[in-house]
DNA sequence: CCATGTGTTGAA
DNA sequence: TCAACACATGGG
């Protein structure tokens, strides 16, 4: 794949945009603006210093993304005076792409970002919010590792297969009375030590969680987080400390979600019939919890549309399963023309390059 | 050999 | 923070 000419078959995951209809993509400029430039010389007019093979690599107009050698693209973005690497990618856009799932990422929903609001979305496109929520269900680390293997789009659906609930919990401020809060508490050191048990203030434990009736040992009970992620505590009272604690499955949760003291755990239930338990944390003021903020939770509903940054996910996963064997993977967005905007434009520039 | 991704620097 | 640019280097 000698530079260009990679045509169609390529296709790395993509993280593509084309929202021809809402945001047009960022203006090109390279030759066609001013007009009043010089260009398009007659053939024998200076020779363009760009030959294919120039030194002179063509900057991106996306922000992170940063041009190979060979022709490719890479993308990057930067915390704490360091470089993270995204991977490379085949298509300028793909990167810029790349870079955009990580800003929110690194910096929550009001990164700056390439192409979309993602977030904001509102109605319409509810897809964009419940990606916004895959993305805070993941760490850093997986995020990029994701993208460097292109393999973010493959996860993304995954991800929205087995936990609409989750996804549509990101949904937004509409539903928060879908829940309703019970209490918070601020972990103490022994919360988060190795003791394995956090223990419930009696007070909020006897309101909101009274112990099976029967006296049953300890029994489990099921809370979903932020990211949609299922937790099951051991629940129980200690005679001996005369507490009510949540044990078995409480450290896993405290080292998942990176909790420290002072932090806080809020605890909710839905308002409706299924009267489902959520926890989620807050962090002091450092980052995030590990599995993502909190999250409003809304009803749940089915995922029908999954687009990506533009590009109807499920459609090409379906259309591109079938080769998603072999070496190449991840999908192009076949049906509309949304590719043919980049691959256009990745043509011109070599036309032009070769041009000169 | 070559694509990748890091070292590094100057600009913003 | 960010991207341009050089190039070390590790996988094939």
């Amino acid at each position: 794949m000698d530079s260009t000419s990679t045509n169609d078959s390529s296709s790395t995951s993509d993280v593509a945009a084309a929202p021809a209809t809402l945001q047009p993509p960022p203006p090109l400029q390279r030759m066609g603006s001013g007009a009043s430039a010089v260009i398009d010389p007659s053939p024998l007019a200076e020779p363009d210093v760009e030959a294919e093979s120039s030194r002179k690599l063509p900057s991106s107009r996306y922000k992170g993304v940063v041009p190979q050698p060979n022709g490719r693209w890479g993308a990057q973005i930067y915390e704490k005076h360091q470089r993270v690497w995204l991977g490379t990618f085949n298509l300028e856009r793909d990167a810029a792409g790349a870079y955009d799932v990580a800003a929110h990422r690194f910096r929550g929903r009001d990164a700056a970002t390439n192409f979309p609001p993602l977030f904001s979305a509102g109605d319409g496109d509810e897809a964009a919010t419940h990606e916004l929520g895959f993305i805070l269900s993941r760490s850093k680390a997986e995020v990029v590792d994701m993208l460097r293997k292109h393999t973010y789009s493959d996860e993304l659906q995954q991800w929205l297969r087995r936990s609409p609930a989750a996804a549509a919990a990101t949904s937004g401020a509409d539903q928060k009375a879908a829940r309703e809060h019970l209490f918070d508490k601020a972990v103490t050191p022994s919360d988060v030590g190795k003791l394995n048990r956090l223990v419930i203030p009696k007070q909020h434990a006897e309101k909101h969680f009274p112990l099976a009736a029967g006296g049953v040992p300890g029994e489990l009970v099921s809370f979903e987080d932020g990211g949609g992620k299922v937790w099951r505590f051991r629940y129980s009272y200690w005679s001996s400390s005369q507490s009510y604690v949540l044990t078995k499955g409480w450290s896993r949760f405290v080292k998942e979600k990176g909790l420290k003291a002072g932090d806080a755990v809020g605890f909710y239930r839905s308002k409706g019939s299924d009267r489902q338990l959520y926890i989620e944390c807050r962090k002091g003021t450092t980052a995030g919890c590990g599995g993502g903020g909190f999250l409003p939770l809304a009803a749940v509903d089915p995922v029908k549309v999954v687009r990506l940054f533009g590009v109807d996910l499920v459609k090409a996963a379906v259309e591109g399963s079938a080769l998603n064997d072999n070496g190449k993977r991840r999908t192009e967005g076949t049906e509309a023309a949304a590719p043919a905007a980049g691959v256009g434009w990745l043509k011109k520039q070599c036309i032009v390059a070769l041009a000169g």
